[in-house]
DNA sequence: ATATTTGCAAAACGTTTGCATACGG
DNA sequence: CCGTATGCAAACGTTTTGCAAATAT
């Protein structure tokens, strides 16, 4: 996945062809890291002035929906990354600080059997926090 | 850890005892399942009356520091539950609709090494979800 | 007596919505 | 042109806060 089979596949969905799509897309294409809506909002409020927060939820919501962003819940604030390429199903090792991601290629699903006993089972969540490099030398 | 264990723990660190604390610790030692400070509040406020969140929220946070409940956040609310007695580190599985837990033993850190490269890791999150028998046949 | 707890009110925070205008195809 | 996208303003739900009154020890 990158932004211009990202532009397409709006196309194709009947969204239309805007720069502010276009420049959030690229945004998550060269950060390439989990972000939230202020982040997006700062990056682009220089660009864009008027710019607010409806438009970044709402063209959020859309990206997710088309799946071309995946989300995760962080502290409270919900943060997107550009979809992984891979087609593997993974997991990710998270930067508390800067939201940068590291993938950690074994599921928990398919390496030992979660005792169901009754439940419908519909999703999971594995995720593993920590500071990068750089955050964790400019720590408080 | 049982509400009398709790209360204890709160008067040695110089917290009173009142009744609304002695019942909300009834409350989560009876359910043993995930709730939110609205289902908190509904369950009080037959008894007082006047039972405000901010009181349950302020109760909450104080419970949760002395290690008397834990938390986890799901579809962005903060949930709450009465720390498991086991001393064995376990993750759960939630049913999405009641809260409803059953353990899972197994840690996904101790069955395969995550390639740290460079983070400093400080935690990590295995949640299975699902629903559980009753909440399942009267799903919409 | 004193410090903690509570209720009230208000605000914070991230997020969502209705509506009129602007803009892309 | 038509329908989508946007900005504005206002609301939302959850959670937090300052303050004065009530309460526990």
């Amino acid at each position: 996945m990158n932004v211009q089979e990202a532009m397409q596949r709006l196309k194709e969905k009947g969204f239309k062809h805007t720069d502010k799509r276009e420049d959030m897309l690229e945004l998550f294409s060269n950060e390439k890291r989990y972000l939230a809506a202020k982040d997006v909002l700062e990056s682009m409020q220089d660009k864009y002035k008027g710019l607010s927060f409806d438009t970044i939820y709402r063209n959020l919501s859309v990206f997710t929906e088309l799946g071309i962003l995946e989300s995760t819940e962080l502290d409270g604030e919900k943060k997107f990354r550009f979809t992984c390429s891979t087609d593997h199903h993974h997991h990710h090792l998270i930067c508390l600080d800067c939201g940068k991601t590291k993938h950690i290629d074994e599921c928990p699903m398919d390496l030992f059997p979660v005792k169901k006993e009754g439940f419908h089972i519909v999703g999971h969540k594995f995720e593993v926090y920590g500071y990068c490099e750089q955050c964790e030398v400019q720590r408080p």
